[in-house]
DNA sequence: CGTACATTCAACCATGTAGTTGAATGATCG
DNA sequence: CGATCATTCAACTACATGGTTGAATGTACG
């Protein structure tokens, strides 16, 4: 396992808040300052500022100065974890598993391969 | 979309507890009554009962009586919410997305032959 | 240099969470 | 029925969260 508990927690906490995952899929594609951030909703400043500490702790998102602004974008490497600590249940929920495991066994040979 | 926010919003809080996700692990292909489950806690049964009504709560667990105990087992079903929710992240941390989404797309394809 | 802009900090409030302890409920068994 | 076992409830504590307001910081610009 790469991530320690308290680890995955702070991302699935952070993921638990419907504003913080809209502003996450805001960032996905696109940098935008606290204030392009904060624009749509019909909270302070200082409200959004909190969330997006919320997300940099889980290593959701990151930032980066430009002038007198920050700069924010989505790092979705923890998301890779929760897609991997789900991935043990998926075989309970899906008969399709075999299969999807036998493919993901072969994207993976073929990663080993590169 | 299946499940609404506040939903979502309690399928991730309840997953972010290094304790409650164990006991989801554990209930996943066993049933087991609230003292099995409390067993290898240091923690009061007032302590696990809450942790199983927030689990209950999202979904991820459903109990039936059995006698003087109740017997406690995970339901996987908000874990493909979750599943489905992350999906679209994928896209941005994996090369192999094309080759995964034409194979889902095709896995797709069969269940609705079906 | 002084002012304006973008953002955070500090203090505060209300509510939620994770835990405790001790009493209450409900099913079983002699 | 009364005792016992499994579990929850109620009340409480300590701390975290999500929000506010108003002051403080840091960068840029004339």
């Amino acid at each position: 396992m790469i991530v320690n508990d308290t680890e995955m927690d702070r991302i699935f906490r952070s993921l638990a808040d419907r504003t913080r995952r809209d502003i996450l899929h805001r960032l996905v594609s696109t940098e935008l300052s606290v204030s392009e951030i904060a624009a749509p909703y019909d909270l302070t400043y200082a409200a959004i500022s909190k969330h997006l500490k919320v997300l940099e702790n889980a290593r959701l998102v990151s930032r980066r100065r430009d002038g007198k602004r920050y700069l924010l974008q989505a790092n979705l490497d923890p998301l890779r974890e929760v897609d991997g600590w789900i991935n043990f249940y998926r075989r309970f929920w899906s008969e399709a598993f075999d299969k999807l495991g036998d493919y993901l066994a072969i994207v993976q040979e073929n990663k080993e391969d590169e």
